[in-house]
DNA sequence: TTAAAGTTTGAATATGCTTTCAAATTACTT
DNA sequence: AAGTAATTTGAAAGCATATTCAAACTTTAA
């Protein structure tokens, strides 16, 4: 393998030329020439774990999501890959499970890489090692959820208005009586949700405490939340479910009451992946424009390692959009 | 951030001490737990970046897969990180989107990044930087399809008993006229999955061309081809899809011609995720033990990692077995 | 008690790169 | 052509670790 010492010799120049030729500095223009000619014609690469050392960079960024199965992390995750690869950097991609404690073992272990910025997933509280990420001045990005305990950048959709926007949207097609399938109050993205939710059916004077189901957020809380909901809820005609998963077990619990869609009742769920077109009628969705949220992570990490001493924390905002398909039924036809 | 220097000075012994202490070596008992403590009371941790440029070695696994979205590497990938994140090693994941001149790209990039070892998922064709990792013996682990051109341990599922099994039992339950959605000849999965459904549908005699659906492996090519199939043969009464995306078109086909599985049409896909259990009714599918694959791959990883002169590849086969739900008719009753 | 075997020591060298600095060279201005 | 500004040079130090080696020290076995 050739060193940069090679290449200096190569090309006639000295070494520190080339180390400075590397670090984007501007020289002559003979000596860059020479010194790519002598790059190219070495298949020089440089050696990271050097460079590392010297630099206490890694050039490596830690991506922790809660599952690596989990759709919309790796939907966002392919287009953050993608800019950040463009720049020379590797992600480190690691699951925590939705487990706090095993969180903090997998940051210590990022952090134990010299991890030069990190993107955490779905993530509520502080863990303690973030300090220490803190203290080196080693970006953090939130993305989905802000971190309580934790300031830092933060990437979030604007769940409370793509709520807002759903109900709106069933209202003026007719619905009133909207039921919502909501993961409740514990999680930041669930209570958004709920809470745009709640604002809009209050705007327009058709609250009802019975038209909310409330569980976790997971397919099969669900699938039971749903069942009741509607087994006691016969006036609802609309559904709106608040995740992927949740909308997985909903869809359930239609099947086997019978209902059909959108004849007996409508149906919005969030988040646009691959299940919407599978199901008879395919889903009308609430899309997250997830390769936009990916790049604009990889802007906000690139950026503060560039300039670590920025101290300033923005939160972004995205919007979602409705993708109208075929399982909401329009009332004022 | 403490170095190796002042644990031996915290510990009172030498330096090399130290480092045979961290590598492993046995040494005076006495000595051990004097490091021992200075490390925990110094918090220290190795630096890997040193460690690395010292022994060439970074102590990071390459993973490539077609789509970070992909369930399938997904799954794998899950199992895989857990094993060898307690083995201290770890995992830069990067997908190629089936473009293989992009696969080559990453994998200088990977290369050039001083990996200990790749796995590369559902690669069909030998790039010309994977003589490069040969040269430098660092391990390759092919998952899903072998690669043609280069060998390397290799991980598969057996694709084609399991669709032998699939028609098996089919016919064991009075289905004759079963139809095939195939991804065609193309790629190694789906032609050893075609391959055992027309084993095993000869072996009955009742083979025919006209029940051999056949496009690309993907969903609306599935969609298109289902709705040839069903629409020319009528007679058809079961239907084996052979992955998970094409089973998605295919139920959007099923669901188009108004026809009712089980009663109109059984119908089994291979991969089961999520989707098997959202459709109604549930679907019975062909399940991967995608946890032990996984632990397999990091098991080979490791194991020629530790000792790299072993030239002997070894082709493992991991049997999938059918999930019975609700999809499939007996027609014997 | 002594010889043999096993450990540890301290110092040195190496890994490939960055950075620094005074001195030397080259390039621009006027 | 001279003065100034900008670049390059060569050498050295440093990053945290591994490895080597003869010498010194311990432990074990006879």
């Amino acid at each position: 393998m050739a060193t940069i010492r090679d290449v200096a010799k190569e090309a006639g120049v000295s070494l520190g030329t080339v180390s400075r030729y590397l670090n984007g500095y501007t020289l002559k223009k003979a000596n860059m020439e020479k010194i790519a000619a002598a790059i190219k014609k070495l298949d020089f690469k440089q050696n990271y774990l050097a460079k590392g050392l010297k630099t206490k960079k890694s050039h490596a960024i830690g991506v922790v999501v809660n599952a690596l199965t989990d759709i919309f992390a790796a939907s966002i995750v392919t287009s953050l890959e993608e800019l950040l690869e463009k720049n020379n950097y590797e992600l480190i991609i690691t699951d925590y499970k939705n487990n706090i404690k095993l969180l903090n073992e997998k940051l210590k272990f990022l952090y134990s890489r010299n991890i030069d910025g990190i993107v955490l997933f779905h993530v509520e509280q502080a863990v303690p090692i973030l300090k220490e990420f803190r203290k080196k001045k080693i970006p953090v990005v939130a993305v989905d959820t802000p971190i309580s305990g934790f300031e830092c950048d933060t990437v979030l959709l604007d769940n409370y208005h793509a709520s807002v926007e759903a109900v709106e949207s069933l209202y003026e097609i007719g619905h009133r009586q909207i039921g919502i399938i909501s993961g409740g109050q514990q999680g930041y993205v669930g209570s958004e949700r709920l809470r745009g939710y709640v604002a809009a059916m209050k705007k327009y004077g058709i609250f009802d405490h019975e038209l909310i189901a409330s569980g976790s957020s997971f397919k099969d809380a669900s699938y039971n939340a749903t069942l009741d909901l509607l087994k006691n809820n016969h006036q609802i005609t609309a559904l709106y479910s608040t995740n992927y998963y949740m909308t997985i077990g909903a869809i359930q619990a239609i099947n086997e009451l019978n209902l059909r869609i959108p004849n007996d009742i409508s149906f919005i769920g969030f988040d646009d992946y691959v299940i919407s077109t599978v199901i008879k009628p395919q889903l009308t969705a609430v899309a997250q424009p997830v390769t936009k949220i990916g790049r604009k992570i990889g802007k906000i990490i690139l950026q503060k390692i560039a300039n670590p001493s920025i101290l300033a924390y923005e939160t972004e905002y995205f919007k979602a959009r409705i993708v109208w398909r075929d399982s909401v039924k329009n009332k004022n036809i």
